[in-house]
DNA sequence: ATCATGACATGTT
DNA sequence: TAACATGCCATGA
């Protein structure tokens, strides 16, 4: 269903200049929150050239991936006029796109992803 | 507290 | 089916 691949192209091309959103961001915004691999995959893509698929870094600020050229998104990153580091962004959170909600009150559990994330291991006590 | 690893979730290719 | 430019959580060191 490439509705999904439309929205997701559709938003990151509405990211301003200078401005930084997450591929969960994105995802989120595209209707599945959980997709972000989908949008890394869709990004990868990078179909449209009007997507500023270097606009798109994983969490934390974390730049993420890009096809081999990872030091060009972050040149590009700082010639939006953000700030980079080796590996995160400075001021991500602050940098984020407006509608991905900067106020990050807490993180919100998924008992169902966490009822399997526990790998079945031994637990303590 | 931080880094690394394991596992699952979600969607496209 | 498996891989992928991820994310989140929990655990282990």
């Amino acid at each position: 269903m490439p509705d999904f691949a439309a929205r997701v192209l559709s938003i990151v091309r509405r990211i301003p200049v200078g401005r930084v959103a997450t591929y969960g961001d994105v995802a989120a915004a595209a209707g599945s929150p959980r997709a972000s691999r989908a949008v890394g995959n869709i990004m990868r893509n990078c179909a449209s050239r009007d997507v500023p698929c270097h606009r798109v870094v994983a969490a934390a600020g974390r730049l993420g991936g890009y096809g081999g050229n990872l030091e060009l998104k972050r040149a590009l990153l700082r010639a939006e006029g953000l700030t980079v580091t080796r590996t995160v962004i400075r001021e991500f959170r602050d940098r984020r796109w407006p509608s991905a909600a900067q106020g990050r009150p807490g993180r919100r559990i998924q008992p169902a992803a966490r009822a399997r994330a526990k790998t079945g291991k031994s637990r303590a006590t």
